[in-house]
DNA sequence: CACGATACGGAGACACTCTCCACTTAGCAA
DNA sequence: TTGCTAAGTGGAGAGTGTCTCCGTATCGTG
């Protein structure tokens, strides 16, 4: 890539970072073309999609992503203190942004998600909670459906604007549920 | 009213309900009247906004409600089979059509949602449940929390066109959690 | 330093939302 | 029946956001 092009893209995503924290995923794209100081055909042609850019934009995240989980693992304690931990942690991960909840969940729905690779991480993130979980876990889970439980709670409280504890509750039954 | 404009508020509704149902709840309002051969001005004198005309679309709906809690009830069983019969019902109530879990479960999290009076019904329902399982609830669960949980689930799988079979574990890891 | 490949940017086509107001019509009163 | 007026209509167009196209500018290599 060439140098400006590479300074040009740096640019966008930077802004565009700030504006889908403050603003929500839905800031208009040509505002983050403007805010970078490029114009909306720059903008399109490195990132084809808003998600494309949504992508760029949480390229960092990932590497909270392994961080949380391992310090989740080292911790210790019973299944139960480890699964409510993870999943506290799991829903401020995902919440990166107005829209981040419902954004992630459903890109890990999707093989053609442009999060594809995020959404791995993640998956991984689960799978070894799980892991350690042994036999402590019903059987049958798997990370998707960890990812659609917490995801689905995350949503509702971030759509619905609701204060942050009300999801520790919830978290508790569906770990509860999760626990034989 | 005028005969000639109930004519028409009806021709919208029956129009909304059908583009609501095939197209999701994104359809084009204008796209809407023309399905009902009205002007959009016409469209938006009736319903002022979006909510207001999903409102009207979802008059009938609050029967089902009523008539589902009721079936549930009678059918008598134990807590886990109720509750687990009725998340099931739940489930399919919130998705009369494509975006509806996700609407109706933030709707009950607003109080100036056009659709409150609506959302009293399924709350009420809830709370008849609630009220069923007795002891056999985990103390200080409410019926908000219900919508919590089961919409979140709904609203992963509606979004996300996952198979409706991948609803029964989901239901049942709460069912468990929610049940002492 | 010249030249081809690469990248830029913003005008404008397109899509959807919503308003405004000149025109039409229902329904009543005489 | 006819005439009147409040109620209702519809579609043009303004506002907003998405995305493309292509003439122009810049990079970096030979």
């Amino acid at each position: 890539m060439r140098a400006d092009a590479a300074r040009n893209r740096d640019k966008i995503v930077e802004a565009a970072r700030v504006a889908f924290r403050t603003r929500g995923y839905d800031a208009p794209l040509d505002d983050i073309a403007k805010a970078a100081g490029v114009g909306a055909g720059t903008l399109y042609r490195h990132f084809p999609t808003r998600d494309s850019l949504l992508d760029a934009v949480m390229q960092a995240w990932v590497e909270r992503v392994n961080d949380a989980v391992g310090k989740v693992l080292a911790e210790g304690g019973t299944s139960r203190e480890l699964l409510l931990r993870w999943f506290e942690q799991y829903v401020e991960l995902i919440s990166v942004h107005k829209g981040g909840p419902a954004k992630i969940t459903l890109a890990m729905e999707d093989d053609a998600s442009p999060m594809r690779t995020k959404c791995q991480t993640l998956r991984a993130a689960n799978a070894q909670i799980i892991e350690q979980l042994g036999d402590d876990l019903r059987p049958g889970v798997d990370s998707l459906q960890f990812a659609r439980l917490v995801g689905g709670i995350a949503s509702v409280v971030d759509q619905g604007n609701l204060p942050a504890t009300s999801i520790g509750p919830m978290l508790e039954v569906v770990v509860d549920g999760l626990l034989v």
